[in-house]
DNA sequence: GCTGAAATGTCAATTAC
DNA sequence: GTAATTGACATTTCAGC
């Protein structure tokens, strides 16, 4: 009759709600596997960690529905397409222009050349990382954003010499 | 014999020599495509640009292989898996003591509060993105650094208010 | 002690590689 | 052609009455 006894779910039942979304342990695993390489199957996963295929795809599938996985995207070789140049663009803005930022973000968010930005404290008002061929593209690229915006008072920039880690993973931990 | 005519590859016959990776325009499509979402089948993406679901499976497997796509992941929201606190941390190092660039490489890679970091040019040598629960765990962080660290001379610290941009996407134009 | 919801595992069918 | 994902169904556990 009963091949294997069905493995108690502990607070997997308040996840399924919908609204809060309670990571448990096997939630946390797969989280962790997908992170580094969300090509491995749904079947090697659960041989890891427990679980039947099946189980670790409905699991994902939540996860994904929730919005915790956000995307699963190709990771590429900046320099293996062009863009080896990385630097780190801090923008400050003139006190009385700060209604600028609103026209700074649908900029941010077109420009292909930005790769990722902030909005921070502390002496720049935003950070921005720029992924170009080389410094004379960068150059332009300052120009015309300081053209298209006479808001921003200076740009100071941090050319990277080596990446020394490059990621969006973030840890998961239990939440003690 | 010959049933489908072989399609004409243009320079991929170079870029499968292994030694330059030359991309023609269905490479860099195919680039685009994976960047954003890379659960895409191939026949989708091949119908999209003229190409066999084969044809693109053949090309992705290749760039695979080359080094230019480097990984495939799942991208998480911080905030669902409770590291909702991204900091910007400035490390400056002093003029004497740069020999600890050397320790603080492996460091940085273990270190899972660490999503990303640079060694740049300007007013710091380092620049590290750091995930954290909260506020105090970033304190716990900077002097459990700076502890195992002293020759770390100061850590400047930019609080992410808000992420405009997030992801490692690098755009993949055609090299003209 | 019983009933209902939720999650798992197994199997078959579809799809993609 | 092979492997993996998807959907359906029976079974088990837990919460509530």
């Amino acid at each position: 009759m009963s091949r294997v006894p069905a493995l108690p779910p502990p607070e997997a039942a308040a996840a399924a709600t919908g609204a809060c979304p309670a990571l448990d342990d096997f939630d946390r695993h797969l989280l962790a596997f997908v992170q580094q390489d969300c090509t491995l199957s749904a079947e090697h996963m659960g041989a890891a960690i427990g679980l039947s295929a099946s189980a670790v795809q409905r699991r994902l599938k939540r996860l994904r529905a929730q919005g915790v996985i956000q995307a699963q995207v190709a990771v590429l070789d900046p320099a293996r397409v062009g863009r080896g140049v990385t630097l780190l663009a801090g923008l400050q803005i003139d006190r009385d222009n700060y209604p600028v930022l609103a026209a700074l973000r649908p900029r941010l968010a077109q420009d292909a050349a930005v790769q990722q930005a902030w909005y921070v404290t502390g002496q720049n008002d935003l950070m921005v990382v720029v992924q170009v061929a080389n410094m004379a593209a960068y150059d332009a690229w300052c120009a015309a954003l300081m053209q298209a915006l006479p808001q921003i008072g200076r740009i100071t920039t941090q050319v990277v010499i080596e990446s020394l880690k490059r990621g969006l993973v973030v840890p998961v931990e239990a939440p003690v």
